[in-house]
RNA sequence: GGAAGUUUAGCUCAGCUGGGAGAGCAUCUGCCUUACAAGCAGAGGGUCAGCGGUUCGAGCCCGUUAACUUCCACCA
């Protein structure tokens, strides 16, 4: 801080300049330290080529704010920070790009995609690091890890061979999700449901043992060559007559069974429904049950098969390497080679042309979508790797229920396990190059499946020395569920990990709960024996200022880094935290970051105005108790009673409300009120008092400063430095949570009785337009004297009197006075020259019915026996004393009104 | 179909284990009072979505209705 300092708070330099120091000393590096406790937080990994938007800005701030409160505090804090590759959204950036120079994949090869995707990781995986670091995040970035790098991708290798032991990992033919356009599966997890505009088309099928036509309706006629069956609902009466018939397929006139199946539903259609196992998930299960074979007619890229495709598949069966589930593939013949779409429209109008097709109904339905690119997903039966959920997912799930770990807020706890409790098997390959290759290699000569961390040289089963790793690689999501323990070192026995694991507190948007929360729950249940941490703190989405999901495609996305460069991290900061609610969404407005950063200014400037009034020779420390002042007692007091406040918000995840009590007291308390009455005191000829009043301003600044902290470490630090006194950083200093609570109740009551005084002369002035010009003698009737014998010095500041007398009972003249009224005084102030008698009058009147609501309300409660039968004893009392107030100040009005005439 | 959230001042939102309805912005009035006009001092503005219940007492608890939002499942 300059010693000329500007008039306006600039952010702009001042955060880099502290976020710099601040690495240079190594204060963000968090060492073991046995005698402290541990408190660990593991940054959700953002996309390693991606930019920071306002959700990770929200998502840093509130992990900030723990991480700094706690080291502050005196825990052993430790922020990890970490990227994640991303497999399917870099990849699909790489392969983009690479279009652009007329390449694909298939072009360069493995290892030249792969070459490509790393030096994109290099050329952008620093830029969301150093975005990060424009936010305030104080991660120890020594411990900064990469879901690639070596020890995350040992850890991932770890645990698929693990799994794989056990029997929880397996290879298989299920149903998947196939998307035609990245040509690779993806989850169930990864399938978006849109509603699109579709057809429903009614077909007729004709049964073989009896000659009449079935109808059935299907929204994917394409795949009908792929029918083994059709079914009906064994208790529908309608067909009882069909059990154990056939139909004929049209086209192929291929003859296939009719099946009783639940699947089936009566009331749908007509009842009939027509058997994909190769291409529906619903008809697979059918499928299975009736042991129908699976014929597959699409490519894994969205075309109809073929010869050539049967003629592999065969090759492969002949060869005896295919699995006993691999499915058939038919020759479609004249479609084969069209894509899904061509051949919907080549096979209705051949269904058209032979009667077949009877009517087409248009509707609206959901329909599967890549979450990435959303395409129409494929549902198609293909060899994946998939982990067996319901072993894993048990003991995650009593985990939560048994309370180890704790949602916050706690509704999210129903959406966890709502997630675990529907799992199907989780489909983990990926046909992608960037990402995990799979630990698993097959033997060329036997086709003998080997899973190990490192390539065999020779099959175990035959001997073999040619072995083919599995091409594929694993979902993004299957590293990030170690995230909590690789990046600590594991499978290692590291000291970090002895110390550090489990982590703390898990901050995150409940988006991905069931993507990531709950798979981190379950691996480091099963891996580690440990819950991976002790809460989850979830948080809400930010939105535009009209309640939009910021997107891309809509163009409303507020870029933070614009924000932090025109108002400064601190008020984007602030912006984020206050008014905002755990669980909640929230919307930005640039209205609400202007109102941070004028809250940052006004900070700056009361700093200003401290610093100025310091001598060269201060000395700072709290001044003797005896000499305090009745407002060095109140503003002590206030000060413990927000540490004390805020301090408990923080420890119930509060964050919101710590931030706007802190905020509401260096504003309100410290500025509008302690500053003012200081500026008498520092000018009083009486250099004791002076002194005073300068070591507590200096003090309640600085105790407040680290209060403010973990919100706006910027300016908190940047004025911190500047004070007399203060240490190296405040980021190290301690948490000012238990100040002992002064007991100056007296005094305190006293101020306020002061304040409640000088806010009724203001509001009074303001109403009747009195210029602050305009200073007057005032006589105060009080039955509490000592508050404003104490308080005399003030009232020409902020009452505007130029004398002041006090009396217990004034009997003077009451002629062209105003008067104002509270409980505890009433003041008689000469000026009704300068105002209207009615306008008095009227204002009076006011203020009395006002003061009658209140009584007539106390009065209502207090005149219930059950209220003060029931209600707690220290609230019918503290009731009382209220009705007491009202009615003195009622009273005192009442006479003031006697008195006018 | 299942589950959750939201509904409080003109706008955006807080509101603790039930105990006299709050903030910021906006509006109106007066002030350049030597820290700050990105400020100061005031003022106005609410049937806490509707209905019912529990309670001495309900924005808060219970039930119910409505509107909006989200997640999960289904969609031949």
């Amino acid at each position: 801080m300059p010693k000329e300092l500007a008039k306006q708070y600039a952010p702009q330099g001042t955060e880099d300049r502290i976020y710099q120091n601040w690495c240079d000393k190594g204060y963000f590096h968090t060492q073991i330290d046995r005698s402290k406790k541990p408190f660990t937080v593991v940054m959700p990994p953002p996309n390693v080529t991606g930019q920071l938007h306002m959700g990770h800005a929200m998502d840093e701030t509130w992990q900030d704010i723990l991480i700094r409160y706690k080291r502050m505090q005196g825990y052993a804090a430790l922020w990890v920070p970490g990227t994640d590759h991303a497999s399917i959204a870099t990849e699909a950036k790489v392969v983009a790009k690479m279009r652009e120079e007329g390449l694909t994949k298939e072009m360069v090869g493995r290892d030249g995609f792969l070459e490509r995707a790393w030096a994109w990781k290099s050329t952008y995986g620093s830029r969301i690091v150093s975005q990060l670091k424009k936010l305030g995040c104080s991660c120890d970035w020594q411990r900064e890890r990469f879901t690639m790098d070596e020890g995350c991708s040992d850890a991932v290798k770890e645990v698929f061979v693990r799994l794989y032991d056990q029997g929880l990992i397996y290879r298989g033919n299920r149903m998947v999700n196939w998307c035609p356009h990245c040509n690779t599966s993806i989850s169930d997890a990864e399938v978006e449901y849109e509603a699109k505009e579709g057809s429903f088309w009614h077909l007729l099928y004709k049964v073989k043992e009896t000659g009449e036509t079935l109808e059935l309706a299907t929204t994917r006629p394409e795949t009908m060559l792929g029918d083994t069956a059709v079914a009906i609902n064994p208790d529908d009466p309608r067909y009882a007559h069909l059990h154990g018939c056939h139909v004929i397929l049209p086209l192929v006139e291929r003859e296939i069974p009719i099946v009783c199946d639940e699947h089936a539903d009566m009331e749908k259609g007509t009842g009939v429904v027509k058997i994909t196992p190769a291409h529906d998930p619903n008809d697979f299960e059918v499928g299975k049950r009736h042991d129908l074979p699976i014929v597959r007619v699409l490519t894994y890229d969205g075309r109809m098969t073929g010869a050539a495709d049967k003629a592999a598949a065969d090759a492969e069966k002949a060869a005896g390497r295919a699995a006993a589930d691999e499915p058939d593939v038919l020759d479609c013949g004249k479609y084969a080679g069209m894509t899904a779409l061509e051949a919907r429209k080549a096979i209705l109008a051949d269904l058209e042309a032979c009667g077949a097709l009877k009517e087409t109904e248009h509707i609206t339905h959901d329909v599967g979508t890549c979450y990435r690119c959303h395409s129409v997903i494929e549902p198609m039966v293909s060899k994946q790797w998939f982990v067996r959920m319901e072993p894993l997912a048990k003991p995650a799930i009593e985990a939560v229920e048994q309370g180890k770990i704790k949602f916050v807020p706690e509704r999210f706890t129903k959406n966890y396990l709502n997630w675990m409790n529907s799992g199907r098997d989780w489909c983990i390959s990926r046909q992608l190059w960037w990402g995990h290759q799979i630990p698993a290699w097959y033997c060329d000569d036997c086709g003998a499946t080997v899973v190990a961390k490192n390539a065999p040289a020779v099959c175990p089963q035959c001997g073999g020395a040619h072995l083919t790793q599995d091409p594929d690689t694993l979902d993004t999501w299957f590293s990030s569920a170690l995230w909590p323990f690789s990046t600590l070192g594991w499978p290692q026995a590291t000291e970090d990990y002895d110390y550090f694991y489990p982590t703390s507190t898990l901050v995150t948007g409940y988006d991905i709960i069931g993507f990531w929360v709950s798979r981190m729950i379950f691996s480091g249940l099963a891996y580690t024996g440990q819950a991976p941490f002790d809460t989850v703190l979830i948080h809400g989405i930010v939105r535009d200022s009209q309640g939009r999901k910021m997107s891309k495609s809509l163009g409303n996305g507020i870029d933070p880094l614009e924000v932090i460069e025109q108002y400064g991290a601190d008020a984007l900061r602030m912006m984020l935290i206050v008014g905002s609610t755990a669980g909640n969404d929230m919307r930005y407005s640039d209205e609400k970051v202007t109102a941070s950063r004028n809250f940052a200014n006004k900070l700056w400037n009361a700093a200003r105005f401290v610093l100025m009034n310091l001598p060269d020779d201060f000395a700072p420390g709290m001044p003797d108790e005896t000499l305090l002042d009745m407002s060095d007692k109140w503003v002590l007091s206030e000060l413990a009673k927000v540490a004390a406040e805020a301090t408990a918000n923080l420890d119930k995840y509060e964050l919101g409300l710590a931030a706007e009590k802190i905020e509401n007291f260096i504003w309100e308390v410290y500025c509008d009120w302690y500053i003012e009455i200081c500026k008498s005191r520092l000018n009083s000829d009486d250099a004791q008092q002076a002194d005073t009043a300068r070591k507590v301003l200096v003090h309640v600044l600085d105790q407040a400063l680290k209060l403010l902290h973990p919100f706006m470490p910027f300016i908190t630090e940047e004025i911190y430095q500047a004070l007399p006194g203060s240490g190296e950083t405040i980021m190290l200093e301690t948490w000012p949570g238990n100040l002992e609570m002064p007991v100056w109740a007296d005094e305190c009551a006293d101020f306020e009785k002061l304040m409640d005084y000088i806010k009724a002369v203001r509001a009074m002035r303001s109403e009747m337009n009195v210029h602050p010009a305009k200073k007057t003698t005032m006589v105060i009737e009080t039955s509490h004297p000592a508050a404003f014998e104490k308080g005399s010095a003030y009232l020409a500041r902020f009452a505007f009197a130029t004398d002041v007398t006090l009396t217990a009972r004034y009997d003077g003249p009451t002629d062209g006075m105003v008067t104002v009224a509270t409980p505890d005084a009433r003041g008689f102030i000469p000026m009704m020259e300068l105002i209207d008698r009615d306008k008095e009058l009227a204002r009076l009147n006011k203020d009395l019915a006002k003061a009658e609501k209140e009584t007539a309300m106390f009065e209502n409660q207090l005149g219930n026996p059950k209220f003060v039968e029931k209600a707690p004893a220290k609230l019918v009392e503290d009731t009382r004393a209220k009705l007491a107030a009202a009615q003195e100040k009622a009273a005192k009005i009442r006479a003031s009104i006697a008195a006018l005439g």
